[in-house]
DNA sequence: TTGAAAAAATGACCTTTATCATATTTCAAA
DNA sequence: TTTGAAATATGATAAAGGTCATTTTTTCAA
């Protein structure tokens, strides 16, 4: 259980920061951060910004997940990406000068700190380190929006879905992925009655466990071979 | 009909340069691209580039026009971008330093110039309007491409096919779409087959006006009606 | 100009997956 | 602990679109 207060979050002492982007600051770039940054404890369920809005700077998940969505012409969401621990979100409508076109919303209670765009860009002027891992992020984003994409194209619902459980092992880590169905419906990209039917066909392969709305992968392998390459 | 020669295109009176990534470039600058880079007549079909490859530079459409595009398990190819003169291909894998997860192979013949790798970084890193240039363009396609999945997940065939044909409208300005069958079902994500059904629906519905390959709009408004906003 | 190969088009059929209706289980607030 | 709402599950059905076979048209090189 996370701390529901609104305490300050040190940035010299967070977890999270050493792997990701900002590993790179030096102590008073850190130290800057630290003071003008904003902390915020979120409950399941709430939304960082909203498709439409303009970026008025990046949040920087110091523990918990968000989801990273589009709504379709029919209210239908399509989550394009799962963003944890560690994990930076929103610069990228931020440099295009455009109004998001996605929106961001926690999937479980978070802890999550806000820097300012001016903040953020000045600090990129001036570190040639954090300018690179940016670019060299929004490219390997890039890179898996194709994939993402071709797997749209030409992969079944089944082989859809193993591949994104083997994403969500990757997120989720030893614990168990503990998503909606409705939720993986929409990553996957498929009716949530589908999803049901085939997370139930796994099941009975062996594949998965699954209690309640906890699933556990079992055979890893399988998903592998399912998934296809 | 192009140029067939490999005579040297100059960068300075270039006339996709002025609104492309590299529109920005003093004349030191230019001069120095000019004096470094190489430049090739492609025929209709040459491969730039391949999946699995790694980047040594980027290349520069001066003239004519490239598919981008991944190949499927059962080798099926899936387009992800077409780009056309002014337009700058193959930096997205040359940041992140991994192999080349698409590839790119000429629509048609084309001149395009190549910068290699270590002068079109060292472009980067002394010219921020150059490097914010490229990082917002990158932005720009990620949110290009949380709308091509969003589309893929969530749209028929037909919306896809409506679509599609507004992108290349843009990509083909005053000019009838010219791509093979195959191609453009390859762009849609659908098998050629059902795409070719398609168009001939579009052709019933005075949609479009088709000889032989080349497609000619002739309801723009229409077609944004059936792509959904 | 012609002939072969590639591309486009059409038809028949069948699988996948969405949709709608309804039942059952889980969860959280009273 | 109960209870109503939300989430999950299941069944029946239909439609969208893929696949395979075949024909027609176009293209391009000899």
């Amino acid at each position: 259980m996370l701390e529901k207060s609104h305490k300050h979050i040190t940035c010299s002492t967070c977890v999270g920061r050493k792997n990701s982007l900002l590993g790179s600051l030096c102590h008073d770039e850190i130290d800057h951060v630290n003071a003008h940054k904003a902390c915020n404890y979120y409950k399941k369920h709430q939304s960082l910004f909203l498709e439409g809005s303009f970026p008025r700077g990046v949040f920087c998940i110091n523990e918990g997940m968000v989801k990273i969505f589009q709504r379709g012409d029919e209210g239908k969401e399509q989550i394009i990406h799962i963003a944890k621990t560690g994990e930076m979100v929103g610069f990228r409508s931020m440099f295009s000068e455009t109004p998001y076109r996605v929106a961001a919303e926690t999937l479980e209670e978070s802890n999550i700190c806000f820097i300012s765009k001016e903040d953020f860009l000045n600090m990129m002027d001036s570190n040639p380190v954090l300018r690179n891992g940016i670019i060299k992020e929004l490219s390997r984003e890039l890179s898996d929006r194709a994939d993402f994409i071709t797997n749209m194209a030409q992969k079944s619902v089944r082989e859809r879905l193993a591949f994104t459980m083997i994403i969500l092992l990757d997120i989720y880590e030893k614990e168990p992925i503990n998503l909606s169905r409705e939720d993986l419906a929409n990553f996957v990209g498929t009716a949530t009655e589908t999803l049901i039917r085939l997370l139930k066909d796994f099941k009975e392969e062996g594949i998965i466990e699954v209690h309640t709305r906890k699933i556990s992968v079992l055979n890893k392998d399988k998903l592998f071979a399912i998934a296809g390459k």
